[in-house]
This record gives structure tokens, C-alpha cells and sequence, in this order.
DNA sequence: AATGAATGAGACTTCATTCAT
DNA sequence: AATGAATGAAGTCTCATTCAT
């Protein structure tokens, strides 16, 4: 009862192949497009028939379901702990973002692009819309703290703010897929925090505090 | 001496059609995504059989192919005429695109979410790239020349800045589909504005040239 | 009133069009097949639009019953009055159809085909069926009557004649279509005729008979 | 223990279904000609619905496309080996087409008819245009090798011979379709060889040579 | 667990036919 | 008499889903 044959056994537990079939889904659904998300592409990617992607998903809409269950897991995990230092918890949300985008090109590109959303039922569409909410609420959060701490330059106004790293976010998102090496996208990424703590910022600040 | 009001065949003019047609199609791929672009749901939205939508287009794709054509008109107008000040060039461009977004919803969330570039043809697809290419390269070129002019303050990458200024214009047209108030989306894009100034203009200049 | 402006006028009586739309039709069915055969294409090669077909005929239906008038018309002058010379009579038939054929290489071919009987309903089926077995029934009965004179050589079944006459009549059809030059055809079917009469007649035939 | 009468779904291996629905697009298309070969029919047919077709075959021309393959299995088979004995090939030729022109009467209207050629795409006419083109290399080939011999009777045209030749075979194609009984269309065969052989052999020629 | 044939719904497209202009 | 927009019925093909094997 050896296991060294490999591959003779085609067959494999369920949860291996729904975990397969969740990620060609994504890995699809973001770099073809929902258009191309059908049972027989997905099963191609997998290398198994369509028939037997509903062997393990009752239909296509759960495959999204557990997509987006799976980018919340991702996502979720960019958050850090609160600290005292507002700025600090906001650098370390946008540089695990940023890796995470790097990591995971088509997570970011997904969540983007409404396509999930599109794809599912409107339940599932919602979760996603609880993401970006959350990031959001994040990213408010953090400047809040920081204008009462009088962290936030004068004249900035939250919403303003929350809008560009936001958009940061989302422009690294699109670029991130095209482009080129980790190294650059990390540069990149932080040069654009550099960039960002410039507006935001009060002079005050110590600038050591810029990793 | 009106026509009947259910008038079942209400002619038009081909031209007309075909502008309605172009017009649906933009609003259900951006309201709805690229599924359910089909010859059907157009049909319904502009009120005619789907076999009728093909005397006005030869396929679902020369549809979108007009469609592209109608956001590269849409979105050409955002660019002045360079004058000697690159930061007011870049000012009249970011307030131009941010009116466009508001003015056309659809497009913007079109342009970002690639649905039209996977809906149609590589060619087409190219086109909507080039888009998006126009606009990073005016964006760019307006803080090279800005930072050639030394209005750019020291340390601000340009690649840095200009993902700020088209994540910043990305993440407006997320927020106006949403639709707040026309009012309150340029409140928000002149508080944006506000903002990314601090970040590259050198306090050298003038605030008082900002609106 | 003048009559000299040739074509300003594109309004035609509708006996006029009605004859360019079943000669238009005749050729398309026969050249392109019966699956071209459709109002759009009809309309093309008459030079008006579509929707102008239903003004001279009720249906697509009609214009191949008149189709079938035509050829009628036509391949029934290929019979002589009965002489008492029942081979100069097949003789004069068979140069006769075979004049016919390169002049109207169409209507051989939709005979032969059954492209039309099947393009209409079955009445008009039925109507090209006679055509055939009238054809048929002539080349019987001049062979009868050779027989009934002595002329039919010894052994020479009437039905085997027969067939042999019918199927060169198929095959030059056959052949007039894609080939050639008129004096090529013509003299192919005399030398089919010689042959034929080195089968069919008896030797005692006056050799002169021969045109 | 029979599977239930109306079973609903009876499955057949893909080959199987392959064979059957070419079988089908052959009968339908002699039978009903080239505007009733469509998917539905066919399927109806087979008994299948029409969607299932094209499990097995790409499109409706892959389906003609593979009759056409069929049809020149079928014909090649008519050609015998190359005998010292000319008449003698051209002979069996003759009796061989005729039996299978009597076991699928389809095939042989078909080839007449053009109506695959129209149906499918220029290249596959263009294979039934050789499928023709080699039976009248064949039919010609034995008649001039019979003339260098001398056994060709003075005067006859080889063109012309072929042409009768061809034109029997074609003519026993359109009498089979109206079927006959096999051995009425047998002896039609026979009677008709006898009487072309009148034609082209020399009287030296031993008549009993004649089966 | 997997295959692959089959279904049935629906997508795109064509076409005969109607009818306002 | 003609145009050309519109309909509605096919026709080809795709796809999620089911199920016999």
C-alpha cells in the first residue's frame, strides 16, 4: 500500500479537490474574465470532467461562495492588532495589502472588479461589499485615531484621506497583475507610503517612525 | 390625435437605435457585468425583440466595439490643453475626469473593471489598455514636467505620485457608482485634491491657486 | 413623360419584377443551393430590399411555383409534333433538350437536383415529377413505336433504351454547367447521339437519316 | 430483466452515436434535401435532442464532413483491380456501382445532387468533386485502353461512350431512390449493360462473355 | 471519485413576413 | 412600388446539471 505511485490515483479526497476548484476558479474568474468561469473550464484547469465538478460543489454559485469565502480568509488577515500608534497600524495595513496583492494578484483583482459579485447571487455579491466596507472602516478607523492623537495634518480631511490609500491600494491592485518583479512592486509600495505619510502626516512626527 | 399608447412597433431610425443599443449595453455591463450583457437583456432595455438588435449591429461584439469608441470620446475630453504649469494641468484633468465619473457612471466602472476588455476581442481589448495608458502617461508627464520645473517637492517619486492620482481617480469612480450626491462627490474630489497637493506641490507655491 | 432617364426610376411593374425575381431566384437555387435561397438573397440580385419581394409574391413558397411554371414552359418545347419517324422524333427531342440545357444550364441542374421540388411544398413536387415522367414517357413511346416499326435493333430492352437515352440527357447537364464552350457541348451531344444510335438502331436504317 | 421500454436516456458510446447520426444527415439530406439537415432533425432521427449532437461532433459541417468520408468509402469499393481485359473492369465497375447505388440509394442521389457540396464548405465539395472526377478517369481509362486493343467498335467517341456510361449510372441512381424492387433494378442493370455494350464493342467481341 | 452521454434552457444569429413611412 | 424597422420562429451552438456506468 505504497503511496510513491503518482498520479496513478487520479482520485482524490474531496476536500483536495474543492480546494483545487476554488482556486481555478479564481485564478479564472480573475484573468479570463466571468465570461469564461464554466464548469468545463474550471474542470480543464483541474484536470478532471465537468461532470465531476458537481461531484464536489452542488453547483457554481457554491464554487463562488467558497471563493469568497476564501478571500475573506485572505483579506482578513491584512488587519493588525491595534496598537496606540494609529499611523503604525495603518503602514502595517497597507504594506500586508500590498503583500498580500502581490501574492495573490488575482484576489485583489477579483475584489476590484465586481466580478465575483456579478458572477454569484446577491447574497454572496454583499459578503464582498462587507470586505470593502471593512477596509474602509479600517482605514477611517486609523485616521480618526490619528487626527484626535493631532497626528493628521491640518486640512486633511478623513474622507479625503481614507480615499487615497484606498485608491493606492487599488491602483497597486492593477498594476500588481501586469506587472514585473516583487522587488519593484515592493518598491514601489513603498515609496507610495512614503509618499502618502508626506500629505498626511504632521511635521511634527518623528520620521524615525518611517520604517 | 395621438398614436395608441401601447404602440407595439415603435420604429426608429437606425442611428438612434444604435446609440440606444450602445448606450444599454454600457449601462447593463457596468450595472450587471459581462453575463448579462446578452442580445436579450439589451433588447429588453431598449424595448424591442433581441433579434431586432441585429439590424442595428452585426454582432453582440460590434456592440461593444461602439461602446468603446463612445468611452474613448467620453474620456478624450478629460485631457487640456498643456499650458506652461503642469499642476494646473493636472488639476484641470483630475477636476474633468472626476465630472466625467460623475456624469457617467457606468464608464468609469467600466474602464476599471476590465468587463468590456473581456467581453470583446483582443482588439478591442487593446484599445480600452490604450485608454488607460493615455491617462497614466499624462499623468506622469505632467509631474516630470512639474518636478523639471522644481514645483515637485523633493523625495516624491513620480511613479509613486501618479498611482496616488489614478488610484485616488479609480477610487472616486468605485464611490460614484454608489451615487451619493452629485454635490457631496465634488466636495470629496476637491478635498482629495486638497490633500494629494500637500503631498507633491513644494509649499513654495502659491495655496491660493487652488480653487 | 420622357422614357429616357434610364433607372431614376427604379419602380418597376410588378409582371417585370415578378419575372427578375424568379429568374433570380432560378439561378440562386440552381448556383448556390437551396439553403441560399432566401429573400435577402433574392433581393440583392434583383437589386431591391427584402421587404419588396412580398409586394410581387405572396411568399417564398409562390416564387418557386412560379419557378416551376417556368421551367415547364420552357422544357415543353422540346417536344416535336409527332412524325412518323418515331427516331427522328427522339432525335429531335434529345438535340432539342440538349439546346435546352446549354441555353438554361440553371434549369437542367434544379431538375436533376430536386433541389426545387424540396424548397417547395409537396404540390409543387409533384408538379416537377411530371415533368420528368413526361420527358420519360415521350422517349418510351418513341421507342415503342421504333419497335412496334422494326427499327429497334433485336435485344434492346425499351426501358434499358430508355434509361440510357434519360441518363445522357442527366449527364450532359452535368457536364454544361461547369464546361465549357456552346460548340464543345454541341458537339459532344451529337456524338452521344451517334452512339446512342449505334445501340438503338437497326442496321437496316438508312444512314442518311442522320442529320 | 429488460431495461424499462421507454427508457429516457439511452446512452450509446460515441461512436456509436457518430455512425448513427451520419447515417441520419445521409438519409435526410437525400431524402429531404439540404434545407431539412438541420440539428433538430437529425436528431429526432437518432433519437436524441439537439443539443446532444454536438457531443459528437464539433458543428453541423463536421457532421457533413464525415459523411462525405463515408460516402468515399463506400463509392471506392466499386473500383476493381486492373484485369488484362478492359470491358471486363469497366463491367464489374458497372454491376458494382449498381449494387451499391441499390444498397444506399441516398448515396448516390446525394453525389448527384450537389446537395452536400452546398451544405458543407468548399473543401468538402471539393472532395465530392473528386469522388465524380475518379469514377470518369476510371470509365474513360477502360475505354481508351479497349480502343488501343481493338475492341472498341470504330467511331465512338470515347467522351461520348463515357458520357452514356456515366449518364446509365446516374439515371439508375434517380430510378433506385423510387425503389424498385432490388431484383427489378438488378435486371434494369443487366438489360441496360447489354444494350451499352452494343454500342461500344467490336461484333468479334464473344457475347457470352455477357453474365 | 470519476467519466462521459444526455437533457433542457438559453445564447447568438438568420430569416420570412409584416407594416409604418 | 419601395424602404427598412420590427417581430417571431427557427437554427446552431454552449452550458449547468443529471445520471448510468
Amino acid at each position: 500500500m505504497k503511496t510513491t505511485e503518482k498520479s496513478l490515483q487520479q482520485r482524490k479526497a474531496s476536500d483536495v479537490r474543492q480546494t483545487e476548484i476554488v482556486e481555478a476558479a479564481i485564478r479564472i474568474i480573475a484573468a479570463e474574465g466571468p465570461r469564461n468561469f464554466t464548469a468545463k473550464r474550471v474542470a480543464d484547469e483541474v484536470g478532471i470532467t465537468s461532470g465531476a465538478i458537481f461531484r464536489h460543489f452542488e453547483s457554481m454559485a457554491s464554487i463562488i461562495d467558497k471563493a469568497v469565502d476564501r478571500i475573506g480568509v485572505v483579506l482578513g488577515k491584512d488587519f493588525p492588532e491595534s496598537t496606540e500608534e494609529p499611523f503604525e497600524d495603518l503602514r502595517v495595513f497597507f504594506f500586508n495589502r500590498t503583500s498580500t496583492i502581490a501574492a495573490h494578484p488575482h484576489i485583489s483583482r477579483l475584489l476590484l472588479s465586481d466580478h465575483l459579485a456579478q458572477a454569484a447571487g446577491s447574497q454572496t455579491g454583499d459578503r464582498l461589499g462587507q470586505f470593502k466596507r471593512r477596509t474602509r472602516e479600517f482605514v477611517v478607523q486609523c485616521l480618526s485615531e490619528a487626527q484626535n492623537a493631532g497626528d493628521l495634518a491640518d486640512g486633511v480631511s478623513i474622507n479625503a484621506a481614507a480615499l487615497v490609500v484606498l485608491g493606492a491600494v487599488l491602483a497597486l491592485s492593477h498594476t500588481g497583475t501586469r506587472v514585473v518583479r516583487v522587488a519593484e512592486a515592493e518598491r514601489l509600495a513603498e515609496d507610495v507610503w512614503t509618499t502618502m505619510q508626506r500629505m498626511f502626516q504632521t511635521r511634527l512626527h518623528d520620521p524615525k517612525s518611517i520604517r
